[in-house]
DNA sequence: CGGCATTTAGTTGTGCACAATTGAATTGTG
DNA sequence: CACAATTCAATTGTGCACAACTAAATGCCG
């Protein structure tokens, strides 16, 4: 079985016109580039705000509530959860911590009992003026001018949007 | 204090006094969209390898594994943890469900016994043939060529190294 | 040789992502 | 009104990321 030889390594991995596919072994070297390209800039951007947000005592996922809360004011769970694409078993016990940070309130609605309704408290509004700072440091941090993250920004939403179209079509029988 | 217009009080030093600066509010704004767009996209990109892996019996970050292990045949957990930046706290439990699934084995090292090895199993070297379709799968869902990702990589790996250098200096008074 | 800093895995604790399930509230239908 | 289907938050369980700490082995020093 370890027959998988790479019988030639007709390797043209970025060069425009090459007509030859890469071979096999060079395919899972190239892809495991790219896909941990990704996880390791996800990761790095992680820990830059790790080291802004602690300063406000957030982590980064609560940030982006806030940043959601600061927005709209006040929104039902479900609404979060569908700006951020996050699910009630991740928004929970975030949620939670952050009214036990006084940060936010939790509140059923009163026309529809399954609903709640969240929404910044005093503390967590005037938090924002402290998070002002925030996006400035982070785009300082990247080194990239505003149109390169712009364009990055276009391309990683482009490539969001055919992932999660690709996953839903993806059933087992692709392997 | 919802009136928290931005009293120029906080006019940044670093950014350079454009004439069109962004007003603050659009800051965040637009910064949620960058920072946002990122970690959207390291998910779907899990998601996609959620489906894809499924039918190995690996999940992403394990396929990284596989992926250094097919690579180099036997590591040292040290090794392991610098090619992917992960640490010992991520690596320990991962490699134990490695193990447990009959994919590799860790074997303390006879020279230096604090070390441990790690080295694919004969069918965990079996299960690269499998792995062997996924790469195409992925470049399939994402839509974009060959270019583009490499691309997108170079781009990414720029972005990482700038973060993780910022991330260094960038102690507490930042903020 | 004894003592001590360094290296290396491992453990613990916190927080997030996601799948699956639960249970209550609502809505639709007869 | 009764009853089934749906909606929504919460809970449970698994796995990953990371910080902080532990513990053992190694190597260096005098």
């Amino acid at each position: 079985m370890t027959t998988s030889r790479a019988t030639a390594a007709s390797r043209a991995p970025g060069a425009p016109g090459a007509p030859g596919a890469p071979e096999e072994g060079d395919l899972l070297r190239l892809e495991k580039q790219i896909c941990f390209s990704l996880s390791a800039a996800s990761r790095a951007f992680n820990g830059v705000y790790r080291v802004l947000l602690k300063d406000l005592g957030l982590t980064y996922p609560q940030y982006l509530v806030m940043l959601v809360l600061w927005e709209h004011g006040e929104l039902p769970v479900k609404k979060v959860g569908e700006r951020l694409r996050l699910d009630s078993g991740t928004l929970s016990p975030l949620l939670k911590r952050l009214e036990a940070a006084g940060l936010v309130r939790r509140e059923r609605s009163a026309r529809d009992e399954r609903s709640v309704n969240v929404r910044p408290t005093e503390e967590g509004v005037a938090l924002r003026e402290r998070a002002l700072q925030v996006p400035r440091h982070i785009v300082a941090a990247t080194g990239f001018d505003l149109d390169e993250l712009l364009d990055l920004r276009t391309r990683l939403d482009r490539l969001t949007t055919t992932l999660d179209a690709a996953a839903l079509e993806q059933t087992p029988d692709c392997l």
